[in-house]
DNA sequence: TCTGGGGTCCTAGGACCC
DNA sequence: TCTGGGGTCCTAGGACCC
């Protein structure tokens, strides 16, 4: 394991600026493992089944990278140590770290499992400066859970997660707002936030290698080269002009399984009986989260890894497993020439348009509605869903109980 | 080197409406 | 008969993220 190394820039600035925190915690999956298991400290360590779905820096150093096939992983690193995953137990670390957040301010924006932005500018009167925060962030989080996480502190979201990044592992890097441009401008633009592989070969064709480099271009031309949103939030992004504010309360827009098939020829009615299951699973999950759907959307992957998507929309959001799953047979019958082409290797089904079902089952009265009843229904749902989505929420009556359908956001 | 499972956002064409 | 601009929704594909 890698010693604590901290990388601060220089001191802080006063003042009442935006400060953010991004907490990344360091090859999640795989410090879990060796947090439980001391045989596997200082060993380079795969989680994951036939792929890898998280590895050690010891394995990182040697080459291995996440979803890369466990045979690949093998042949880089012979003593590579590999484990199967234990998601409850990432679950309930995620939510101890989460605990820690919310504990350090009430303003956080989960971004997965692993990783969460915190906004600390209005936490200067009452307590220690931003800096400090993600100090004694760091170690509470090394102290009571175990686990090594990087932290990034900058005026925004976007800074603080390159910050993060050039962190890592186990570091802290500050980056003062009077230092941006110092800080962004030499780093090769892969680790820009949104710049993947195929946007870096687009620009590097230019000639262009570091974040510096993208920012001598006018929006004119990244545009040009890029579309128009991706080119002008690049433009953006070199010139630190990205948004202050974290996004809490946020709700998911779509929930989805899928499931690789292996290489074929697969019957049918196996395909069919894989994706019934998979439409199972995510109306399970729709109703435990109190959401309806008004798209089903049928993804598969062929044996030449090319995708497909087919998809139909409701007129109306529903959670009938029985019409969601109908939509999704027909879906995959209307892909049959496709199959029959390119061989089917992968299935999946996600469920998108969801809107809120909050439906109240407790006797409310069906004659008219009861103000205070309604009011105090209308609380419960905004513990629930948040303050803002309920004010716009409309009632009606279904069944027995008062069915409240809450606008979209 | 043949690649898992969960998401987000953007683009673009066509239908349809005013 | 031919012409315009603007808006929304649906569908399919693609880039990107962890």
């Amino acid at each position: 394991m890698g010693g604590t190394f901290e990388h601060v820039f220089v001191s802080e600035v006063p003042g009442r600026r935006a400060a953010i925190l991004h907490a990344d915690l360091d090859a999640f999956y795989a410090s879990v493992e060796q947090r439980d298991d001391p045989r596997l400290r200082g060993h380079p360590v795969a989680v994951g089944g036939g792929v890898v779905l998280a590895c050690s820096y010891e394995a990182k150093r040697r080459g291995v990278k996440t979803a890369m096939s466990g045979r690949q992983a093998r042949a880089l690193c012979p003593d590579l140590i590999e484990v199967r995953p234990r998601f409850d137990a990432y679950v309930q670390a995620s939510r101890a770290v989460f605990d820690i957040f919310h504990a350090t301010t009430p303003q956080v924006q989960g971004v997965s499992i692993d990783e969460a932005f915190l906004d600390v500018s209005g936490l200067h009167r009452i307590d220690v400066p931003p800096v400090g925060i993600a100090v004694r962030l760091r170690r509470q989080v090394r102290e009571q859970v175990g686990l090594p996480i990087t932290v990034g502190v900058a005026r925004t979201p976007f800074l603080a997660k390159v910050a993060s990044r050039v962190g890592k592992p186990d570091g802290l890097v500050h980056v003062p707002p009077d230092r941006e441009d110092a800080f962004l401008h030499p780093l090769p633009l892969e680790l820009l936030w949104g710049v993947g592989e195929v946007t870096a070969r687009k620009l590097h064709g230019y000639g262009l290698v570091t974040a510096g480099d993208v920012a001598t271009l006018p929006e004119s031309v990244l545009v040009g080269a890029l579309g128009p949103a991706a080119g002008r939030h690049l433009h953006a992004v070199v010139h630190g002009r990205t948004p202050e504010r974290v996004e809490t309360g946020r709700r998911r827009g779509s929930i989805g399984a899928q499931r690789a098939l292996g290489r074929g020829p697969h019957e049918p009615e196996h395909v069919h009986a894989a994706l019934l299951g998979l439409v199972d699973r995510v109306c399970r999950r729709m109703r435990v989260a109190h959401r309806t759907a008004r798209t089903v959307v049928l993804r598969l992957r062929f044996e030449d890894y090319t995708r497909a998507t087919r998809s139909r929309s409701f007129r109306h959001a529903t959670s009938s497993g029985a019409d969601l799953a109908a939509a999704a047979v027909a879906l995959l019958d209307s892909a049959a020439p496709l199959v029959r082409e390119r061989g089917l290797t992968l299935v999946g089904v996600a469920l998108t348009n969801l809107e809120s079902d909050a439906v109240v089952q407790p006797q409310l009265p069906l004659d008219g509605p009861d103000t205070g009843l309604l009011d105090s229904t209308l609380d419960s749902l905004a513990d629930r869903f948040g303050r803002s989505t309920v004010t716009r929420a409309s009632l009606l009556h279904r069944g027995d109980g008062i069915a409240v359908p809450l606008l979209p956001d």
